[in-house]
DNA sequence: TAATTTTACGGGTATATACTCATAAATTAA
DNA sequence: TTAATTTATGAGTATATACCCGTAAAATTA
């Protein structure tokens, strides 16, 4: 029986994962990450950082300066929210159409892994992933 | 069918088990990166960095890095390798009773998450993660 | 043997991530 | 309405990660 953490296992592959992901979209001079932020930002249409780290389950801290580099890239722009403390976000027109030339080739990763996987594997995938991040029973611990 | 991004939910599910794993293990002081890296160094017997990185998979400069941190904290030690330009990478005592201390609690988080998977979905996970984590062909990108 | 190439490592720079604390605004309670 | 609390964000600090480049040592080739 393998014995190996079933942690850094995943955390592996999700390296590995990201790495493949992002080579086949590097000439649309974004990240898999990055992408997946534009296309959260777009359907949110205009999320407040709060609610965008929600949707991306990252730290608002996090978010905030992974946002910071979009901004610098001149891909999404800030204005001032609903309330005097919170800012929405917005894509620019040079991050939609950064976003459109990116969307091709994270198609083309993304189902060429799907054709390896099939469909009931990634259904098998999903539920496991759900399964190991559920939290653990403490007493159990 | 889900249209989520295989490499996003990897990703997440990735942080969040790292969360379960480094929270069962706190009381010990070490993350579970940390736990598997000593683990490493203990196993290979004073492994160069260069050796210790691929066995790690990772970047000699990002594991360069990571080892300063486990060095500051004295759980390792360096010493001249076999080679003028190589050094080889040791568990300190303190880094070996870190380790044995962490042990226990490790077992604890992965029993418990082997337990909800059970060995057949163990199995097919790892199948998977080899899966998606195999160079796209390049062609078909 | 001398010149070239490869190997091993470190440092600079940059992104991704999280925790903690500070601040300001909004909300709730007294 | 004033005081206390909660909420939204940002800044400081720190780890994890990678890429590129420089340097020194070793190995290979001419």
């Amino acid at each position: 029986m393998k014995e190996t953490c079933l942690c850094i296992d995943l955390r592996t592959a999700a390296q590995k994962l990201t790495q493949i992901y992002d080579d086949a979209m590097a000439s649309s001079g974004l990240s898999v990450t990055q992408f997946s932020q534009l296309n959260l930002i777009r359907t949110l249409e205009g999320p407040t950082l709060t609610e965008l780290a929600e949707a991306s389950q990252l730290e608002r801290s996090t978010l905030g300066r992974n946002l910071k580099v979009l901004e610098k890239m001149g891909l999404i722009s800030t204005k001032a929210g609903p309330d005097a403390r919170s800012k929405t976000i917005h894509l620019s027109r040079k991050g939609l159409n950064a976003f459109k030339r990116a969307v091709p080739l994270w198609y083309g990763a993304q189902n060429q892994l799907l054709d390896r996987l099939g469909l009931e594997r990634r259904e098998q995938l999903d539920d496991m992933l759900v399964l190991l991040t559920e939290p653990l029973a403490a007493n159990q611990v």
